[in-house]
DNA sequence: CTGACTCCTTGATATATATCAAGGATTTTT
DNA sequence: AAAAATCCTTGATATATATCAAGGAGTCAG
């Protein structure tokens, strides 16, 4: 039930067995089926989500009522909307459950009690976010100026697991492409 | 020469005035002028820089030879490759100076040696890169699904500095527009 | 098992933006 | 001071992609 978060923290820092202890019981499991939402537009992120088992992902819906995929999240990968958990203001994102799923939820105040009382936390979080940060930067530059040919090769060279477990409807919005024109550049793939 | 790295760090964080002093003996001090580059396409960034007086830019060249801006830092702002910096790989990004700047530089070594010895400063930088997560994630959600009158419309709202900064052409690559798109909306928004 | 729903693709047409070209104003360099 | 370079805008044309429409295959619910 912890296994893939005990897995990424020793990634990155070393825990005591107490520290471990502590750690686990900040969390609490929880599952939800697909379909289901983690955060609505609207509410005020009070959670960070780990993904034990399954897959979320997080949009927003623009003026037109089009969805817009921002992120996935897939097993060993933390989610949440980070400026309304940080602010308290009111999240523009959902999060949706892509598949059933089986995640840790740390709230606020059990967050912030590990950052004080843990400093491997500290270490693991701060580590965490600059992987984030990274992930969402190379995002921005594999967006800015290619076509959606381009976009595409460079999904499916930096992360084809999306294509495996995502609808390709999702997969053309968090692209930033129409699902026709994601077919047709598969289509120009296949020749 | 420090003013604005102090305001900065006392902004999050509170260090005591021998903490101050190791921190600022970690900097080394860097005045560059316009054109110039802190960071080329191809070397490994080394450093992280802080901006006390300036403004610099990060892009990338794609394969057509066109820039896309990724990044501005103006005073009081951070500005590296993280990627590159993390994980000493070449970068594919390149970091030029926008207006004749002084900057603070801080190597791996002692950026290392702060977070391992002044916990006050893992924890600034963790706030840091949080909030430069916060804001590349707006960035990445203000252009999906965005037409290029939406993006002018939102930037002039967040970010209207950048418009008195920096020249026309950058903020259009910036935004994923061409310069001459860019002039047109802003043509419209004048009637 | 059947009907409803979801997912994906293809064809036809519309459109937002890129590209190419040109010129004027301002700034920078010599 | 003059020449060169940079910055910005506008006009004309090309094109990548969106949109609308339709249909087939697979999955899910009743």
């Amino acid at each position: 039930m912890f296994e893939k978060l005990k897995e990424s923290i020793h990634e990155h820092v070393e825990l005591t067995d107490e520290e471990w202890e502590m750690c686990k019981k900040s969390f609490r499991p929880k599952r939800m089926l697909k379909r289901q939402f983690l955060l609505q537009e609207g509410d005020v992120c009070r959670d960070l989500a780990f993904v034990e088992k399954g897959a979320l992902y997080s949009y927003n819906v623009d003026s037109k009522g089009n969805q817009h995929v921002i992120r996935f999240a897939f097993e060993g990968w933390w989610m949440a909307n980070l400026e309304s958990f940080f602010t308290n203001t009111p999240t523009r994102l959902n999060i949706e459950v892509l598949e059933n799923s089986e995640l840790l939820i740390l709230d606020k105040a059990n967050h912030e009690k590990l950052l004080d009382e843990l400093p491997a936390y500290e270490r693991y979080h701060r580590i965490i976010i600059q992987n984030a940060y990274v992930a969402l930067q190379q995002r921005v530059e594999n967006a800015l100026g290619q076509t959606a040919e381009e976009k595409y090769a460079l999904l499916v060279e930096l992360s084809p697991e999306f294509l495996n477990r995502v609808p390709l409807n999702l997969v053309a919005s968090y692209l930033g492409v129409s699902p026709e024109t994601l077919s047709r550049v598969r289509a120009s793939f296949r020749r």
